[in-house]
DNA sequence: CAGTGAGCGAGCTTCCGCTTGACTT
């Protein structure tokens, strides 16, 4: 019996646990604990404020058969290793792998690489669990716990049910709403720049700008007469060397933003796309905030780069993680065959693969060398500027060459005469702040170190899904602008269109996002403060290294933030909804609100105490409740309009839970918003029969009387009696079920699930 | 897809960070 007894190691993952376990002999079990194990309770607040804030831990279900299978794996084994990363989490799961298994005396191991050596001098210097590390854990668990579930009853209360708030997505939402009003009480200024082309003796062209911009036309059109027919020599001229280095290998954060800009990948789509390199084995662990890289990758990467380019073009490049407590035991996100150049999968992994192998390749590689030029070209009274720029060698950017862009001049002399051909003075308008992308805002909150890399894509997510925050799809509207051209000493005027305010997939504050950020920001200013996690570090480190009680800090934040929860509970809701009395209705003489609804921002007429129900209708069309006007709120109040009649029946314009609509009978129509009250009859009946159609092209097959039909869907055809739906059996064809069959799949089909609120995946 | 909104009141919602699948109308 003795020797069949084995050591049993647990890991986070069970990638993990299989490369480990490749390493290790036949004596040793590695199993994988599918990260946490434990955790506070769902349904309440599971954390005891009379006893020193002792959390009250459970296993969740979905854990549950996990901690079964490994307590069997305890049972049989000799040894345990605990083998979770490095970190506080890491640490955590460690010792809530202990408390749930009754693991009697764990060896708590961690390793900085994973590799066979690495491995095995770990397993010869185990320590025991880390109680201080444990307790800075505990002590970020219980504050997030604190502040979300104090917090999110509060809206509940206050603005609406299902809301929430938290230390991280409260503030991801700040930053949004603060720059859409950035944006909007930015004054663009209009200015003119003017740029011009020169040519030499031999015909060649160069461009260049006048440094200074000018106010006005009149300015611009005097500098432009001014200098036509003036002669302009090269006055200046000067040469320099650069470099230019290759940007470090890709973590989760610069991942999702490059993703987004070069492919327009949301970072939910990045992230499921790592996922699946990384669980094929082509790429390393893509949640990582460091940019380190094993010793067995740069020889990889110096052998490729040295066969493909040649020697000089490999350098050898070691990074250092900026953010703080990123633990080296994470590497960056990188290929780990240096040898695949194309990945296996569809179009999106090949591309998100070439991607990382690029960024990761040219890490590895020697810095591109520049020629930057500059030079002035003047007529005595006015100087313009032009740059060149040339690479005398490539280095890195032939693993990148997306990152090179060369600006040839032609050969020049300083003194040499240019002629001028042509100048532009063209108006340029200074634009506000730009929206945040997804990506951009990943940034943002990791530069504010808010947020870990597993929770970016979440977070994303939740201020979408609570509808705080929705992505724009404007194409921007056109705008104006003055040219002036000079030409064989004429100045001519055009205007030119130009775009402006594009928001296609950016971050737009909803007005529930504005309002619930404005109550938390005005409330509870320190939870929302940007510096506020940053500091919570500071303190979890001094936890940490034992140099403060957890309880005590929690403690000393919960007094603060009590105070705060209590006064805001006498906020009322008409000043947390920030509800607005706008005038009054001529007709009736009650008064007219806006205000936030359950379904959104809407306008009330009368007050909900007054004897006669008070009437409601959304808000118009692109009013916000800030700009809304008395007339717009009482022309969506006299709404449903009646436009005509077909037959006996009515057709009638309303404003519904979908937007603008006309409906005759029970069919439906979606209108754009513009036309609520203009509609023809014509149009609305055009509108209709169209929606008539289009009904009829989903539907496969009917059998009315027993109100079945057989759908079009968006993956494929099912079978629906309105309630329930059912997947059309393989090898059926959807045209070919018949009624008997469809009953009785419609019958077997799973009740349909209680419809899942949205959730960050 | 389906076209709401008071208030009454029970019972529900909610956080962040660590990890994978299950499953989609």
């Amino acid at each position: 019996m003795e020797n069949t007894m084995k050591t049993l190691v647990i890991v986070e993952s069970p990638k993990k646990a299989k490369t480990i376990s490749s390493f290790l002999g036949s004596e040793y079990v590695v199993e994988s604990s599918y990260g946490h194990i434990r955790d506070l309770p769902k349904s309440k607040l599971g954390v005891d404020k009379e006893k020193g804030f002792e959390p009250q831990y459970e296993i969740p279900e979905k854990a549950k058969p996990v901690v079964s299978s490994l307590k069997k794996e305890v049972k049989k084994a000799e040894t345990v290793v605990l083998a979770t990363d490095g970190d506080r989490e890491g640490e955590a799961i460690a010792f809530h792998l202990k408390e749930a298994l009754g693991i009697k005396q764990p060896k708590r191991i961690i390793f900085h690489e994973i590799t066979k050596e690495a491995i095995q001098s770990a397993l010869e210097n185990p320590r025991d669990i880390d109680e201080k590390l444990v307790n800075a854990q505990q002590a970020r668990r219980v504050l997030d716990r604190l502040v979300g579930y104090e917090l999110s009853p509060l809206l509940w209360k206050k603005v609406r049910p299902g809301l929430s708030a938290g230390r991280v997505q409260s503030v991801a939402l700040r930053l949004v709403v603060e720059r859409e009003r950035e944006i909007k009480t930015f004054d663009s200024l209009a200015s003119f720049r003017v740029a011009a082309s020169f040519l030499t003796d031999k015909n060649k062209e160069v461009q260049a700008e006048l440094l200074e911009k000018l106010n006005t036309e009149e300015q611009a059109k005097t500098l432009l007469s001014s200098i036509a027919n003036t002669l302009f020599h090269v006055t200046g001229l000067e040469q320099s060397p650069a470099t230019k280095n290759p940007l470090p290998p890709f973590t989760t954060s610069t991942l999702q933003q490059e993703a987004s800009r070069l492919m327009g990948f949301s970072v939910k789509l990045t992230m499921r796309v790592a996922q699946q390199l990384y669980e094929s084995g082509q790429i390393t662990y893509m949640r990582t905030d460091s940019v380190n890289l094993s010793e067995s990758f740069l020889k990889a990467a110096e052998q490729t780069i040295t066969k493909k380019y040649g020697k000089e073009y490999h350098q050898s490049r070691r990074y250092a993680t900026k953010t703080k407590g990123a633990q080296e035991a994470h590497e960056a996100i990188r290929p780990t065959d240096m040898a695949r150049e194309v990945a296996s999968g569809d179009e999106r992994a090949k591309k998100l693969y070439n991607l990382i192998y690029g960024r990761a390749m040219a890490s590895q590689m020697a810095s591109a060398r520049l020629e930057r030029t500059k030079v002035e070209i003047s007529n005595g009274t006015h100087t313009f500027h032009a740059k060149g720029e040339i690479i005398t060698f490539e280095g890195f950017l032939k693993a990148v060459p997306k990152q090179a862009k060369e600006i040839v001049l032609p050969l020049l002399k300083t003194g040499q005469e240019m002629i001028l051909k042509e100048a532009l003075a063209r108006q340029t308008f200074t634009r506000p702040p730009a929206r945040y992308t997804e990506a951009t805002l990943v940034r943002t909150l990791e530069e504010k170190g808010i947020g870990r890399p597993s929770t970016y894509a979440p977070t994303i997510s939740t201020i979408q899904d609570r509808t705080y925050v929705e992505k724009g799809e404007g194409e921007g509207i056109e705008r104006e602008a003055r040219v002036l051209t000079l030409q064989k000493g004429e100045v001519t005027l055009k205007t030119e269109l130009e775009k402006t305010g594009a928001d296609k997939g950016k971050l737009i504050p909803t007005e529930l996002g504005m309002i619930v950020s404005d109550f938390l920001t005005k409330n509870f200013e320190k939870v929302v403060d940007y510096t506020f996690t940053a500091n919570v570090e500071k303190e979890l480190d001094e936890i940490a290294l034992g140099k403060e009680g957890w309880r005590e800090m929690i403690s000393s934040f919960y007094k603060d933030f009590q105070k705060d929860v209590e006064e805001a509970k006498q906020v009322s809701r008409e000043e947390a909804g920030q509800t607005r009395e706008i005038g009054e209705d001529p007709v009736t003489g009650r008064p007219v609100l806006v205000r936030i609804g359950r379904y959104g921002p809407m306008v009330q007429l009368g007050k909900a105490e007054d004897e006669e129900k008070p009437k409601f209708a959304p808000l118009p069309p692109n009013t916000t409740m800030e700009n809304v006007t008395l007339e717009q709120a009482l022309a969506m109040l006299s709404l449903p309009r009646t436009i005509g009649k077909v037959g006996a029946e009515e057709v009638v314009a309303n404003v519904g839970r979908f937007g603008p609509y006309v409906k005759l009978g029970k069919t439906y129509a979606s209108i754009p918003a513009a036309n609520i009250f203009s509609i023809t009859l014509e149009e609305a009946k055009e509108a209709l029969e169209k929606k008539k159609e289009e009904k009829a092209g989903r539907l496969i097959k009917e059998f009315a009387e027993e109100g079945i039909s057989i759908l079009n869907g968006r993956f494929g055809p099912y079978i629906t009696d309105g309630s329930k739906n059912a997947k059309i059996p393989k090898g059926e064809k959807a045209e070919d079920i018949t009624k008997e069959q469809a009953q009785n799949l419609l019958s077997e089909a799973p009740a349909r699930r209680a419809r899942r609120r949205k959730r960050a995946s």
